[in-house]
RNA sequence: GCGGGUGUAGCUCAGUUGGUUAGAGUGUCGGCCUGUCACGCCGAAGGUCGCGGGUUCGAGCCCCGUCACUCGCGCCA
């Protein structure tokens, strides 16, 4: 017999009854009624009752032994009494009786439970990672992460894309987010930089001729996190794709990205490939006042202004006469609430920074509140008909400039659907949101800058750079977004030299600037560059989704903390003084002690 | 960098208007228990109420500062 075990702990059923067995894992629960012992024991496969009695030597051994102990079990497969079994277990109708028991590894008292879902502390979970991931739901979520890595592998391969690995040694990139620096020994002074995404790489692969490219590629990005950004490291399914149109992208992604979350939905419902709505960018930001809409919510933003030009509601109208704009989230069925709930979201939202988000309350078809009263229920009916709403709903309005208004009803669409139980929690709900603007207005330098990517293919090519607003521009580029959270992003790539250095030139920077720091992929687009578009698509945040979890460090191994820390492995840490002389580096601020 | 929330036993949390010795559940340790599966019963240990200052006859509770954690904003082409 093997040495460990000649089953797994999930293995033994009713029909293995009689065998001589041995079996290896951790003490998972004990239940000790003195003369007889019950030890649940676990592997990654699940869990056997281990029975030991009086008659057995096991029982002194076990007895005596903490959880999450290691051990390996000699013993016979008993099927169970009759009142006996456990049905939520799939080993439930057997129990192995100890013949003897012997320790392996023996555990020290726990810092974290393992048995059990109690929620503990974060920095406690990360410093104990190795014992928090045997827990069932992370380990589970593990699991599932895994898997669906090799499905989105399988899915790319089956319809003819090539994964290649990229450097994770790189050149900085002067764009976007910051960087993690690598010193050079060779060349002091220099660096290299981890790569945020390997966008510069995969285009090269296009100009090289592969067409289809993929990879689930670690992205490196030193920004502060988020509940759904991970500090420092994260996984892209990044992918690139020649002779394409964006139509393409979309119609080749959708079955990819459908069949993933089809698979792993657990009999939540998923949009169908083919029938991910495509949405203009400025037609999002006034129906949901989001880039990113939450589809499941079907709550829709209206716009008001013109209602409010002429009104006795002298704030709403002073506000259309400088330009701005009044919005409205309607409230369906809120005549029962209470005006706690109205003034609720208004405070809500002053604790978001917003002046104030104002309401109308509607009950049997009478107006109440502040609005309603000063612009008069005449043209609140009026209104209300005209956007087809109840005679016992209610409204929330923002109202302000175009794009704080929108951010503010964006947030308050969300807010009233969650408060008033609107969103479908069994759906994932896809969407592409289209035709982004190619550049925006950089107030801080006071000057154009690029709204997302600035290797993207403008709307008009060469033509709409040098005779549109630049700021009226649009881009052929999309972003992927299921249930609120952007999913992937990407875009048709500018491979035109000239096109590309007339884009960057109104963004104040020159035809040398382009050549020096974007020099590999300008000197490629000389030599016969083809049309060329994909995406990158965040893999965490699928699992997450997938995994109905709203932190991403529950379904990442070893994730940092959000002060970008590895509690378990002590990084970061100083370097050794012999190690900064060899790469010409001195610390000149030492780390706080 | 900024804002909100939290901080009380190893852990999850309660603690009234500021009032005597700060509690519960769980875990740990000891004892009992031959059919449990979150076993049960008895007992014990375990607290600088994050830290510092202030107000007060009196502070876990009020005020100021600070630290940690967390969520968000900025940032993330």
């Amino acid at each position: 017999m093997h040495i460990y075990r000649s089953h797994t702990c999930g293995a033994l059923g009713a029909s293995d009854t009689g065998q001589t067995v041995r079996l290896s894992g951790w003490v998972h629960r004990k239940r000790d009624h003195g003369g007889v012992l019950f030890v649940d024991l676990r592997d990654h496969y699940g869990l056997t009752q281990i029975v030991a009695d009086v008659d057995s030597p096991a029982l002194a051994v076990l007895e005596a032994l903490r959880l999450e102990s290691v051990v390996t079990i000699d013993g016979a497969v008993k099927a169970r009494a009759a009142g006996t079994v456990n049905p939520n277990l799939p080993t439930g109708e057997i129990e192995v009786y100890a013949r003897s028991a012997t320790v392996l590894s023996r555990a020290e008292e726990l810092p974290l439970p393992v048995a059990g879902e109690q929620e503990y502390p974060e920095d406690v979970r990360l410093k104990y990672r190795f014992l928090d991931l045997r827990r069932a739901t992370l380990h589970a979520n593990i699991m599932t992460r895994t898997a669906m890595i090799r499905e989105t592998r399988r899915a790319m391969e089956d319809i003819g894309f090539t994964e290649f690995s990229t450097p994770i040694l790189t050149a900085s990139s002067p764009e976007g987010a910051r960087d993690f620096l690598v010193p050079s020994r060779i060349h002091n002074g220099k660096f290299f930089a981890l790569p945020q995404a390997p966008q510069q790489y995969k285009q090269l692969l296009m100009v090289a001729g592969f067409d289809r490219y993929f990879q689930i590629a670690p992205c490196f990005r030193d920004e502060d996190p988020r509940a759904d950004r991970l500090p420092g490291e994260f996984y892209q399914l990044d992918l690139e794709m020649s002779f394409v149109t964006q139509e393409e992208v979309w119609d080749t992604m959708e079955p990819v990205m459908a069949g993933i979350f089809e698979k792993f939905a657990n009999g939540k419902s998923v949009t169908p490939a083919g029938q991910f709505p495509r949405i203009p960018y400025a037609q999002a930001m006034l129906d949901y006042g989001s880039d990113k809409p939450d589809l499941r919510n079907p709550l829709l933003i209206r716009d008001v202004t013109e209602e409010f030009r002429v009104s006795g509601f002298g704030l709403f109208e002073k506000i259309v006469a400088d330009g701005g704009v009044v919005r409205l989230i309607p409230a369906p069925n809120t005549a029962e609430k209470s005006r706690k709930f109205f003034d609720e979201m208004n405070e809500w939202a002053r604790s978001e920074g917003h002046a104030g988000l104002g309401y109308a309350t509607r009950k049997g078809g009478e107006f109440g509140g502040p609005i309603a009263k000063n612009h008069g229920p005449d043209k609140m009916a009026a209104v209300w008909d005209a956007l087809g709403l109840g005679p016992d709903d209610g409204a929330f309005f923002a109202a302000g400039k175009a794009e704080q208004a929108a951010k503010l009803a964006g947030a308050a669409r969300t807010r009233a659907g969650e408060q008033l139980g609107l969103i479908d929690t069994e759906a994932f709900k896809f969407c592409w949101i289209i035709d982004f603007p190619f550049y925006e207005w950089d107030e801080e330098n006071k000057k154009i800058d690029f709204a997302h990517n600035p290797f993207s293919m403008p709307q008009g090519g060469l033509e709409a750079l040098e005779s549109q607003d630049p700021l009226t521009i649009k881009a052929y580029q999309y972003d992927m977004v299921c249930n609120g959270y952007e999913l992937a992003s990407g875009s048709i790539r500018n491979q035109h030299p000239d096109l590309m250095v007339k884009a960057f030139e109104l963004t104040g920077l020159t035809r040398a600037d382009v050549e020096e720091r974007f020099g590999g992929m300008y000197r490629a687009f000389q030599y016969g560059a083809p049309p060329h578009g994909g995406m990158a698509a965040g893999v965490d945040r699928m699992v997450m989704l997938i995994c109905g979890v709203q932190n991403l460090r529950e379904i990442t191994l070893f994730p940092m903390n959000q002060r970008a820390e590895d509690l378990l492995m002590g990084a970061p840490s100083p370097a050794e003084p012999r190690q900064l002389r060899e790469l010409a580096l001195r610390v000149v601020e030492p780390p706080k002690a």
